[in-house]
DNA sequence: AATGAATGAGGATTCATTCAT
DNA sequence: TATGAATGAATCCTCATTCAT
């Protein structure tokens, strides 16, 4: 019985310690340096270890993913504290931004390589609970603050899909560059996080005049 | 006199037949397998021979990278005709959205992929006029519809790029599979188009309702 | 036990074999031919296998570089037997010059090429305990024949450097194919190892006579 | 007549052209770097048109050397105004290593590197003036030291030979690297002229000595 | 006289993966 | 459980040279 358990564990540790390695390559170097050459030679270990614990290549991807997710619904937990829905819904645009930069390459991964989602989508398991919460979190959100006259006349899940589009689309013209190419901000010099702030702010400003 | 133009016509021709070669790749095998091999072998000419047409990789990069935009901007142009600046906003949303299911890696390469635009920012070029004029004609749009008293009491420029991040991120969304994860969209059955364009009409619905 | 060390022995016979080839093109067909893909066919080995024994291409040409040093140490140990430092001097060259004709292509590496010193700069090991050996062996030599009265008045380690910027000059015009175009030899049709012979015992005798 | 010639002018300044741009590439990057495509790039010709003026690669090489056996030449030339043979003798050293030091991409061509020299034994042409000069002026110059006294005893053409080779062992080591990793000048901290100084002053002073 | 077009051969590396041990 | 050994297939890119025009 313990034998048994105490291999599990075991097991469970060494993939941890892999995917932290892949995890620090990841933030470090881009998703192009997570190799499983790589990875092994940072954990000391053979490539061919790897293999005895994650089938292949797309696995390790794939459960970073699952580690993204899951860390970005442990920053959106605090949030709940927050009693007015407004507020939480603008600070939780902050944060989901404030990770995007701060994890860039783990939020290419999660939300822009289309790699992991049809890794996803060919697997036989169709529910996909760590995606879902992050979502649902937005939806009780916008659905809070329709109960206070936010957002009247407007379909809950419809109008959250559009908050995640914008602020997502936002998120993801920084990280391809093309925030900084823009020929007004180019010439005014501003800051990335500057841009990013002053356009969610219009954001916020726009849905909030959405109130009856 | 002749002579010479012939050859240049060659040339081109003969970049063309490169490009095309590529973005065929593009399209069938995505972004990663277009090397100059590939592209050699496409065409059956021999990988040095590319390098007569183009300096690297990069440039044929570059080059598709313009074929792109100067392709939205030719879609964005008949638009214009449309006299209600709103309606225009409307259809240019459209026209987008169908730009970038129709070309999917195309609108990667344009939009997604950050080395394009790193390649364009190690450019000597400081300019760039077709990202510039794609995004004039969403501005000088903008501009119009507050003339007749949309979008009161928000910066042109601002929102503008509210806008164009809404859009963006709902084709990045879609683009990288995100779309069709979405539990509620998922369970429903529907189809990609349908919530990209019920998501929209949610946008439209709101931002229609900025007016004074 | 046994089994760690015979993998041990295995690695270092794999990597002799790599050595040994890479030494056997230089030999047949010059420095330049040396590449990681032509060792690799001689040994009927993929490329890829020669990166598991060295890092890369500068490796194996250092780790060939060590090897040609090591034997001219052990060429010159026994010429310590001779306690006469004036005649082992002399046979110190005679050795030297022999060694670099009848290893002339591990000679060019050695002191010729500048590539491999510049690996060695560029290496963070400061020392280099091989090459300060042959050069000491000739330093010590220089300074045991000064206190017989031999270059009397002369810096010991300014001379041993003349010493060996002349048979190395010697050495190396006869590499590059300079002694056998010199007029007179040519003429004379003098062979080559007796050109070198008769210009190593000018020297020797000018030198001789710088006794007091 | 005159259209002969003309053409024939015209078919040498090409020629120079050509030798021009390979010579300044030599200078600036280094033997690797002339390529044919790099020196038809350099005169904005195409590759082809070299092959016009020379049949191959080896052939521009050579054309080079003998360029650069020229230029030693002349640089000897003034020396002759020096009466005092010795002094003359040393200045030729000084001279020597200054061309070395200067143009050391040349040098390495002109003495180091093996293919002139075998390219010039396969031709058919015997005689070869540019060398044999050279040296020649190095022969007259010891021979005249003998007629003073100096090197008494010794046979000229053979201590001829001592010198150069000396004097090319200095040069060749200090192109090598190896100058700068000698243990001892390595951490003096000696600078690599002077160290070639205080050597070619040795090697001076050791000559000197033997004077009748 | 000049060249545009073309290429075969080759350069150093890196990768994901397999398999016998 | 772990791995050392191995590789085939890729990657981008450069070269000297030829030949029809």
């Amino acid at each position: 019985m313990g034998l048994k358990e105490r291999k599990e564990r075991e097991r469970q540790e060494m993939r941890g310690t892999i995917l932290k390695s892949a995890y620090r390559l990841f933030v470090d170097k881009g998703f192009d340096d997570v190799s499983i050459r790589n990875v092994a030679e940072a954990i000391e270990y053979s490539p061919a270890t790897i293999y005895l614990y994650f089938k292949d290549k797309n696995e390790i991807i794939h459960a970073l993913h699952r580690q993204g997710f899951s860390l970005l619904n442990k920053l959106f937990q605090p949030l709940f504290k927050i009693n007015n829905p407004f507020d939480r819904l603008c600070e939780m645009g902050r944060a989901y931004i404030k990770f995007a930069i701060k994890n860039s390459e783990m939020y290419k991964l999660l939300f822009i390589r289309s790699e992991p989602m049809e890794h996803l989508a060919s697997c036989q398991n169709q529910d996909w609970d760590e995606g879902d919460r992050a979502f649902d979190a937005l939806v009780q959100t916008v659905a809070q603050c329709q109960q206070l006259g936010y957002f009247k006349n407007l379909d809950t899940h419809q109008f959250s899909m559009t908050i995640w589009s914008f602020i997502h689309g936002l998120c993801a013209l920084r990280l391809s560059g093309h925030l900084g190419r823009v020929k007004e901000e180019r010439e005014s010099n501003k800051k990335l996080d500057q841009i990013m702030d002053e356009t969610l702010k219009t954001f916020t400003l726009a849905i909030e005049k959405l109130k009856k």
